[in-house]
DNA sequence: GATGGAATGTTATAATGTAACAATTATTTC
DNA sequence: GAAATAATTGTTACATTATAACATTCCATC
């Protein structure tokens, strides 16, 4: 009975090299379409926000940049993030300070977010019904949208399952 | 033509007091309800909160304390703020770091917020028809709700008119 | 008026983010 | 190719937001 239930919340052991290549490759589509430099900096620095379907922070990227043995400053990372958030290749999380490669870069969206409140995992919506509300609430009260922040915070199917904290 | 438009943004010279004073109420009877304690300063603070229809800063409010003439460090307004927002009585806009007065509290809801990007001013909306979309959405993914952040940042109906910046 | 729990005071520090200017690297123009 | 220009990165310092830890005070109840 019901919908078949896509899972946006990849298996445990997919093979995600393959999700850090394709976003890679989207990356660099995006980039020579806009205009825009990735840079192997720039590219490192989305590789680790890449290496997990979680967000990450800025400090932790830092604390990653430096384990691969680059010695960095806090600007070089929010550098890197603010040229990635405005290429539309990563998205922040605001409700968590921290930042999630996207996982549709390149086409114009708004980011619809469930936030897995145990694992930390976060899978990334653009339900037009989702935002064909917002826009319907806003007009009604004559407000004019310019960004949508949708962040849900609840339990991933997978930790549903595993009710054993 | 088009329905009349309910304006959740209050005019420059409305009754602010009015608002104050029965936000303050409101979080009186609340406070009985719920047995928690309305202190002097918390019941200070929250009044600082209401001060405009803006979120405030914590250090904003800080600030604010001090000049009232009370000497304060972060701990005394990020204990307040903890308490005002486990009560329902504030509510926390992530995407600004600052905090806005509830303006149905008592009564169980998730709070969706309108911000203009021009004057700052928050609208608090509670839409079913938003809500019962992200359950829907969420709930065709497996996914289950704790938590709905939900923040659209744009041009409110005064701002959208000022088209002089 | 003793006592136990909640609330507040106080100091220090953690976590997140940015300003400002220097140095370098890439790109264009001559 | 060399000079000029623009973009990127390095570096230092600091701003902003938030919390940990422990001492003290307040307050309801016995």
């Amino acid at each position: 009975m019901g919908k078949p239930m896509i899972s946006l919340f990849p298996s445990e052991r997919h093979d995600h090299s393959a999700c850090v290549d394709a976003a890679l490759a989207q990356a660099r589509d995006v980039c020579r379409e806009q205009g825009g430099r990735l840079t192997p900096q720039r590219q490192q620095i989305l590789e680790l926000v890449w290496q997990e379907h979680k967000p990450v922070g800025a400090y932790a990227l830092l604390e990653r940049l430096r384990e691969a043995g680059i010695k960095a400053a806090p600007p070089t990372v929010y550098r890197a993030l603010e040229f990635l958030l405005g290429h539309g290749l990563i998205h922040r999380i605001e409700s968590l300070n921290a930042y999630t490669g996207c996982t549709a870069p390149g086409t114009p969206h708004h980011g619809q977010f469930l936030v897995c409140s145990q694992c930390q995992r976060v899978a990334e919506l653009d339900e037009p019904s989702i935002s064909g509300e917002l826009d319907r609430s806003a007009r009604q009260f004559g407000f004019e949208i310019e960004r949508q922040t949708v962040e849900i915070c609840g339990l991933c199917p997978r930790c549903r399952g595993n009710h054993h904290d």
